[in-house]
DNA sequence: CAAAATGTTTGCGTTACCGCAAATCGTTCG
DNA sequence: CGAACGATTTGCGGTAACGCAAACATTTTG
């Protein structure tokens, strides 16, 4: 990747979009590059936080091991999307392992290298904080959905903000472009495999979801799903 | 309050603690008071964030009101904790409303303020973003309770926390100082008020906390309670 | 291309928890 | 102090969702 493909990148991040032109060169002047095949995890839970990531293709899947052995998925990351900074800045250990869910790339700065940075253009503390301010309120509102909706609302509800985060249009509707099996969506939404499985076949039965079982989930009638994560 | 009084404030404080005494007088000068009774809100929900406060004694329970017309508990403050400075930092509406649980005292500062003092002592930034990375994590845990342990345990690991929080020993065991409801325990665990009262009258049969009914919950036998919370 | 591994569907019995309702307790206030 | 209000308790029936298990489909692998 060379240093104009690494802007790109960092222009659709938190963390520099929107900053001037010599912040993101030196930015990306710093960056180190990593390639990850499906399945191979960027870090793992529990590892001391030396390094800042931003994705810069493909997508990450976010697990949380649980103490009892069950497993959480806190979020999907595409391009731009940061990870890592919350734990190095706050100097602990990364408190989740992410997974790539496709082939990925990332990006990656040393934390001394991230401080430099800071100390050199101080917009870049703003974007952090604003940044984490966002992942507190996607944490705020998924905490209130697990604690106040229906299994269905929130199932129809994470799929609608994935669309929103990743949704491709085709010709038979919108298209999540990365494999999400329904045990994702079971340990994102705190149910289980099986009461997705049957959710997503009754969607598939009313027209809502395509039947076809390619490895991309498509929405026919995303509409439909928005009154679904409505419904009281 | 005097002066004296708002630097040890500052000092318990995420925000202040552990900076240096010219950043805490320069804080506490720009800081305004301001008392509620319980019961009063410190602000609305959707309300514009144009306020940051710190809670110099008492305690808020912050209260987030769903679409449909829910409500979760989103978290206790007691003296140190900030509130209102999520939402100031990202220029949003205040996401919920605090709510006095007992008499309670505030120091309150603008944003303008903030950021005058922000700027004369860039700590103050790295404070902040720690002190949200932590707010981060919680959710985080909170998640993860909801979607995967049963509600018992949930109720045990809640209860736990707040004693650890805010928990005062006494000669029957640990109190919690301030008065915490049953169906405020509910919202916190996204349970229901019967549910909540089912389990704690089983905990007091058991003597596990205090039967008698004042306003302020005892736990005669804390550890009991983390076995439960870690109950398989 | 067969075989193995992985992911999905579906049936069925069980249960944790909800929701309603009514009784009881405790507190506030005229 | 008694009445009225709010909070809590408890019983009971119902159900959403779980958990196990077995069949089926899809993808990966040698």
């Amino acid at each position: 990747m060379d240093a104009n493909a690494k802007i790109t990148v960092l222009k659709r991040s938190n963390l520099f979009g929107g900053l001037p032109p010599e912040t993101l060169e030196a930015g990306a002047e710093a960056a180190k590059e990593r390639k990850l095949d499906k399945g191979d995890a960027l870090f793992q839970q529990g590892d001391d936080a030396t390094t800042h990531y931003i994705v810069a293709s493909g997508r990450l899947r976010l697990d949380q091991a649980t103490p009892d052995g069950k497993n959480v998925v806190l979020r999907f990351m595409g391009p731009g999307d940061l990870v890592g900074s919350v734990a190095v800045m706050r100097d602990i250990p990364y408190p989740a392992t992410p997974i790539a869910a496709d082939e990925t790339r990332v990006l990656s700065w040393t934390q001394a290298r991230m401080m430099d940075l800071m100390q050199a253009h101080p917009a870049l503390a703003m974007k952090a904080i604003n940044m984490m301010g966002g992942r507190i309120e996607e944490l705020q509102e998924r905490l209130q959905q697990v604690a106040t909706q229906q299994v269905e609302r929130r199932i129809a509800a994470t799929v609608l903000k994935i669309v929103g985060q990743s949704g491709r249009k085709t010709e038979a509707g919108v298209e999540i472009p990365f494999p999400l099996s329904r045990q994702d969506l079971a340990e994102m939404t705190g149910t289980t495999l099986h009461t997705v499985s049957r959710t997503l076949s009754a969607w598939i039965e009313e027209g809502i979801i395509e039947g076809r079982r390619s490895s991309h989930i498509v929405i026919k009638r995303p509409h439909r799903l928005v009154e679904i994560s409505e419904q009281a």
